[in-house]
DNA sequence: GAGTGGTCTAGACCACGGG
DNA sequence: CCGTGGTCTAGACCACTCT
């Protein structure tokens, strides 16, 4: 059993920090970005669920929550009986639709050099959409931030996030990452949900990620809800779909 | 405690049968649908899981494997210290991602007819995303099966499924659903992999739908994998998003 | 037969919120 | 405070694959 991890790539000291966050999500970050940055092959094998639970020292309970998220992430695959393994991935981007978080880590975790421009930011009357995801009155106001985001220089999408004003009193101090002015202020979101469509490009949106107009985008729509229940975030966003791909995993109904 | 379940939603007897799949996921459809059918309303409370665990004769373990689906679906939401409540349900047909599989079952629910038109069903050579999906080579035939989905008479959706042919030799023999034939002949698919994109609809998908040519839709390529993990379906359906909306729950990371 | 993932249990402690 | 969901454990048995 010592000779089945020959890098200790699975050691405790190599994947757990106190006060990050529970043991199932840091171990699931670490096997993610060693599957991402090419440290572990795809079409590889991952020890077997009861060897990583005692190189991980933490229980098999524990392994099986942070191997069930790379599955729904489509990074991983189990098969009964034969092992659990690294897939292989496309040449698109692929983006788990269960994990959807920051734009910027994620193009890290890829290599990709990332930016965002912003095109708007400041306190406006809510749309009916905004009023409706936030709870809020139409005489209230929602802070608005429109950020263009390129990948290697590529625009990939369209984001425009609005809060309400008492969460974001001053959207004009955010420069890279809302959600560090957030937790700043003492509360991202901690769940959300989101809707996905399809929808045909307007001209100005066509322009800035430059496809024609009418191109067909993907439209993710995210509502950000404190632990307390509370919706503080609405996220709209258009995505480049000649270029992203969400991916997720589906379990099928057992025998019927 | 025993006052806590007067309808008795949620005794064993009312949800489990032997051999139709682990308990947990039994206990998930139980409670699916009954919230589809509006037996548990709205806002209200689900027992807390201690109860429920007690009520329905199964470890907490159990019973938050089954929530935890629930939760992913959009059907119920958690708040810690507070409970479990099931969310209200948006007046678009909403669809979770993590389930996508029968069109029917799922109108079903909804309390729609459903029905189906088939356009084409046929083994032909395969197209180059049929080979790679199905790891089958350009000398092989695919069984290809392309059906028009309607709702309440309201056209829904383009499906075209496409197998090899020792799975699916007479397609013909088709009539409702695919994956009942499938179970005849011994294998469903009992994973999939789901991509996700927006397209612009050609002109003749375009005129099925009673959409206008180049209206944005929504893509979904599934891939469909027996239990050994070889992959026997491949299915690309195109959907109307002006109707549907795919939802999905987000967990987002814990403190950083 | 040996090894793998899949399911399930009973119980513990923690963090958070206002029934 | 007590009740809630969130995390974690050690161990058991089953179903399946691979050889």
């Amino acid at each position: 059993m010592d000779g089945s991890d020959p890098d200790g790539l699975y050691g405790p000291a190599r994947w757990y920090r106190d006060g990050l966050g529970p043991r199932y999500r840091q171990l699931y970050r670490h096997i993610s970005s060693a599957i991402a940055d090419g440290r572990l092959e795809a079409d590889s094998q991952l020890p077997p669920e009861r060897d990583l639970a005692e190189l991980a020292d933490v229980s098999r309970v524990t392994v099986r929550k942070a191997v069930a998220q790379l599955v729904s992430d489509g990074l991983v695959e189990q098969r009964r009986g034969a092992g659990s393994f690294v897939r292989a991935q496309g040449p698109k981007l692929e983006q788990s639709l269960s994990t959807l978080t920051s734009f910027t880590e994620y193009m890290l975790a890829r290599g990709k050099s990332s930016a965002s421009q912003v095109l708007l930011r400041g306190l406006f009357a809510p749309t009916p959409d905004e009023s409706i995801a936030l709870g809020i009155s139409s005489s209230e106001r929602v802070a608005r931030i429109e950020r263009l985001r390129h990948a290697d220089g590529v625009p990939m999408a369209i984001e425009r996030s609005s809060l309400p004003e008492d969460i974001l009193p001053y959207p004009e101090r955010v420069e890279t990452s809302l959600y560090t002015v957030l937790r700043e202020n003492g509360g991202a979101p901690a769940r959300a949900i989101q809707r996905i469509t399809a929808i045909n490009l307007a001209a100005h949106e066509a322009r800035l990620l430059n496809l024609a107009e009418g191109a067909a985008a993907l439209r993710i729509d995210r509502t950000g809800y404190l632990a307390s229940g509370r919706p503080i975030e609405f996220t709209r966003g258009l995505y480049r779909s000649d270029i992203y791909d969400f991916v997720a995993e589906l379990r099928l109904d057992g025998p019927s």
